[in-house]
DNA sequence: CCGGATTTGGAATATATGTTCCATTTTGCT
DNA sequence: AGCAAAATGGAACATATATTCCAAATCCGG
């Protein structure tokens, strides 16, 4: 029991081996510890405690179970440990730059980048007003009919996963079984298509056979010129920045739960 | 005079212009932050006073002419802007409701903000030498088997497309036909699993599952402690904002574009 | 070299923070 | 259900730390 952990490394070992066996509150601890190590060289006891949502004298009492005499001299190791090891972002994403060309730490920081690069951009790219019409849309929508197929899977499946979870009623279209998805949009219903240069073909072909049925349609889409524009869809803009191959979806997926959490919200109220 | 420095690039602003003019004492302790700002965030006036050269009182008459109200309101700067200051997002969220401010474009400015914080904290909270074991475990797999459930089906199936794009063999496995798809895990193969906290039980069998087979696993997961971690799986962690239903997963999405990515060029090469 | 203004050192004080203790609640067992 | 053991919350207490104040030292213009 005794041994207190000497490095990081030993107090995060230290942390796993005890953590499997702990209390209600103290497991708080542990775990809120465990994704905010780094806080704790910086923040008090209390602002700790209030972070894991247990009283001061609870996250004492971990502490102690960690091998230390109290919050203080647990507090000391990662103090100590800062110093130096914490260059600020932009050096740490240089360092991770002269690794080499294909490592996977170096392709995580570029790809860090981009997202952040298009994240800032989101907020420029989106029509507020078009926004709202679209939460008003599908807030008012029977029943909400989500399709993006290939690299827009993931975005449509994860908002169709949200919407359902705030009790949304939603329909996730996939490839499969196109013919009978389309006979199941009905008048009242309201169609959120998620689609990116190369437009995918069914989902342009769903949109235009959903016009003809009084449907509303909500797109995410990207800024381009796209054939989605002249289908009189409600249009919301992402201009995700490229990145070899792959696009980076942080952008878009940003969006998309937003978008999500305020039909939800709006819904319920 | 007045005017408290706002952010870390105002007070080096303010330093360089204030420290021109300083009695002798007063500039000492202005060289001494100059070049060990960083320990602002966890260390006493009386350590910093040290550390110039100075007495304590003469430290804290230098936070006064850099516009502070003393050590303790200089300090709070370094330490907020060293947590990258995300103040509870659960808690910011709720207030949003409770104020009634759930208007589209609003709730887009809180998950952007909450997005770029999640990806400042991914260079941190991703080890780099476990990211590289993860791109080695994966592109030497003969069929990568990719499993996420829920809230990670999204991130999972991205991957799973991303792969099979880069012609990497990829299997996703999904909730259903649960005893078919564990069949398919061979040895030679290797496992990438998808789980935040709260863990879906079925993920975590067939992690369980499939270790007594010799098959490695990979895990993208929360940095909390978790039953992952103890079952020998190569853990890459991210620290993603969360607030119930709603999770950001820009971050997620860009480890795995970015693990996808290097598991891709690294064995086409 | 003198006198006033400025700067400095260090002790005294105020405040914030860590730590302990114990009554109360919860848990687990028979 | 009833009991003992463990866990918890909160207030009381102790300690560390920031802050202030003032007398002593230093600096500067005459």
């Amino acid at each position: 029991m005794a041994a207190v952990p000497a490095s990081v490394k030993e107090f995060e070992e230290r942390l796993l081996e005890v953590s499997a066996a702990l209390p209600k509150r103290l497991k708080q601890c542990a775990d809120f510890v465990a994704s905010n190590t780094d806080r704790i060289a910086v923040s008090t006891v209390a602002e700790m405690a209030e972070g894991a949502g247990v009283q001061p004298s609870a996250f004492m009492r971990f502490c102690q179970i960690m091998g230390f005499s109290g919050y203080s001299e647990m507090q000391r190791l990662f103090r100590e440990s800062y110093v130096g090891g914490w260059p600020d972002y932009a050096t740490r994403i240089d360092h991770l730059r002269d690794m080499g060309e294909h490592s996977g730490p170096r392709l995580l920081a570029e790809f860090v980048e981009a997202s952040r690069a298009s994240l800032e951009n989101l907020l420029k790219s989106v029509d507020p007003q078009a926004l709202e019409e679209a939460v008003d849309i599908l807030a008012s929508a029977n029943l909400v009919h989500v399709i993006g197929l290939r690299r827009s899977f993931a975005v449509a499946s994860y908002i169709a996963y949200a919407l359902e979870k705030m009790r949304v009623p939603a329909m996730l279209h996939g490839a499969a079984g196109r013919l009978e998805s389309v006979s199941a949009i009905r008048p009242g219903d309201a169609l959120l298509a998620i689609t990116f240069s190369p437009y995918s073909q069914e989902t342009l072909e769903l949109v235009e056979t959903v016009r003809g049925r009084e449907v509303p349609v909500v797109a995410l889409t990207d800024a381009a010129v796209n054939p989605l524009r002249k289908m009189g869809a409600t249009i919301l803009a992402v201009s995700e920045v490229d990145f070899g191959a792959f696009r980076s979806l942080s952008a878009t997926l940003c969006l998309a739960i937003a978008l999500s959490t305020a039909v939800g919200t709006r819904r319920s109220t």
